[in-house]
DNA sequence: GTTTAAAGGATAAAAATTATCTATAATCTT
DNA sequence: AAGATTATAGATAATTTTTATCCTTTAAAC
């Protein structure tokens, strides 16, 4: 029994086959929309639902075993939870990138200034990777 | 004729009465909802389709008159397009608010470290406000 | 005022997401 | 390991969200 199925069970989840391909692609891939899941999905199994993938993505969340990424100019991507992260995105390549950044200076300053107890900082960076300019 | 009809028109869009509305409107309430802005402007315009809201929104955003800000476990909202800053929002009233942070440090970090070209930086702040603590 | 080009409203269409229902498969119990 | 229990997959419909179309009206230019 690999460790997915372990982790899958620890959230409630029954280890399915369609389960633990979603997670082994997430895992891969580090970020994916809907409909990138659904595409790499039916290869595997040619009568999955969509309704599978959204069932599925929208429990993984409610679990907190995966995490969804909002981008400016594009559609949602998934990732499954792990440390606390920004993230870099390609505005030629599209290529997505987490980036661990110290963001302690920003959010004392806030929680100082304006009161506001902070318990979440969702950061994207938006720019031209090394690899389009 | 006030500012906001010539501010639209220097963005190639005509004044119409339902668009200088939903600027008022968006900025009167700083940020708002597709849903939130037909609430308000059926008031208005008893006979408004929504489809004149997307359309108008859509356009807005194009001309960079406006900004949609997306935000974690919330449809998105629009904003007049204004100096760049970031953005707060209450987990338990909803309240979102404006605030001006230098992120110039981060961005320089990245940029050397990555070397990725950063064209633009949106933050989230999620947390609870000074009203609900 | 007349012209023209864009925008509004009504509506249909398309796209995205969620709900329902039944057979099946995963897990639990023994 | 076999049977009981419960959650899940898949098919499909329904709902929600967003976009497109078409025609009439209106803003802006002359």
């Amino acid at each position: 029994m690999n460790n997915y199925t372990q982790m899958l069970r620890n959230h409630n989840l029954k280890a399915t086959p369609q389960r633990l391909a979603i997670v082994d692609m997430l895992y891969m891939h580090g970020h994916m929309s809907i409909d990138a899941l659904y595409e790499v999905m039916i290869k595997k199994f040619s009568s999955i639902s969509l309704a599978t993938i959204y069932k599925n993505i929208n429990l993984m969340l409610e679990n907190t075993f995966i995490q969804e990424v909002k981008l400016p100019n594009y559609k949602s991507v998934y990732e499954l939870t792990k440390e606390s992260h920004s993230h870099t995105i390609c505005e030629k390549c599209g290529k997505i990138n987490d980036i661990i950044l110290d963001l302690n200076a920003i959010v004392n300053t806030v929680s100082t200034l304006k009161n506001f107890e902070i318990s979440k900082a969702d950061l994207v960076l938006s720019g031209v990777c090394k690899n389009c300019v």
